[in-house]
DNA sequence: TCAATATTACAAGAACTATTGAAATATTGT
DNA sequence: ACAATATTTCAATAGTTCTTGTAATATTGA
């Protein structure tokens, strides 16, 4: 993943509205909900949400997807997992066990994310 | 977690050069790194470096500690895994295997992240 | 105490972002 | 074609953030 994808990822992220947004998507799963759906559960402006909608996508966030006159919306999960790999990559200099106090399998689990480089890394 | 922590932890992560901080202080590990050493490493004026850590600090992205004149960072890793955490909570209103078109094992990884809510919610 | 180094605090400007309201576009059903 | 609905676009304002330079603070070692 680039720099700019994941700066571009979170900023979408930064926002309380999408932040919202987001989480309520990732509820809905594959069903995914329609503008207007989620503008009304979260008792938004429609515009609002339209606009911050926009930027999500545009970040690949979120997808969207023409319905008639609808437009449903969905959680882009596989970006966020990618996001994820991206931050932890190279977790601890490829060793994972020294990641502070957390019980050994809530850091850098094998099973969830992408493989942990075994590379040392110093400056 | 509340919402306004997860906002300000991604706000942190929206920014390119706190971007390659924080995930030079991820490959870093338990070790972490001095301000100074970090700035020399990116390669950025000192006191902007200085500027982004003391909001990632504030965001609780990262932790930091006196040592003599120096204050060495470190990445905050549980704090990045509740906030994970937090993203996913009731991921596919409990119907994981849901999650578009990912392999099974890749999302909401049981393993990996809190127990997924089994309650459905519809709006 | 004094000089040197590491880091932070402050201030100023440009650039960007969020919110709102009004208008425009597109689709549906009659 | 027409009216109704869903959604987006546009414009304007207020507020916020980023970067840079300069000054201040704190620790170290002589």
């Amino acid at each position: 993943m680039e720099k700019q994808t994941a700066t571009k990822l979170f900023e979408s992220l930064s926002s309380g509205v999408r932040l919202d947004i987001y989480r309520l998507l990732v509820k809905c799963g594959r069903g995914g909900m329609v503008a207007g759906q989620i503008a009304a559960t979260l008792d938004l402006p429609p515009n609002n949400v339209s606009f911050h909608l926009k930027g999500m996508t545009h970040a690949g966030l979120v997808t969207v997807e023409q319905e008639g006159r609808f437009q449903r919306y969905r959680a882009n999960l596989p970006q966020m997992l990618e996001l994820i790999a991206y931050l932890t990559e190279e977790c601890c200099a490829g060793h994972p066990e020294q990641c502070l106090t957390l019980p050994a399998e809530s850091c850098c689990p094998e099973a969830a994310l992408p493989p942990i480089s075994t590379t040392p890394s110093e400056s």
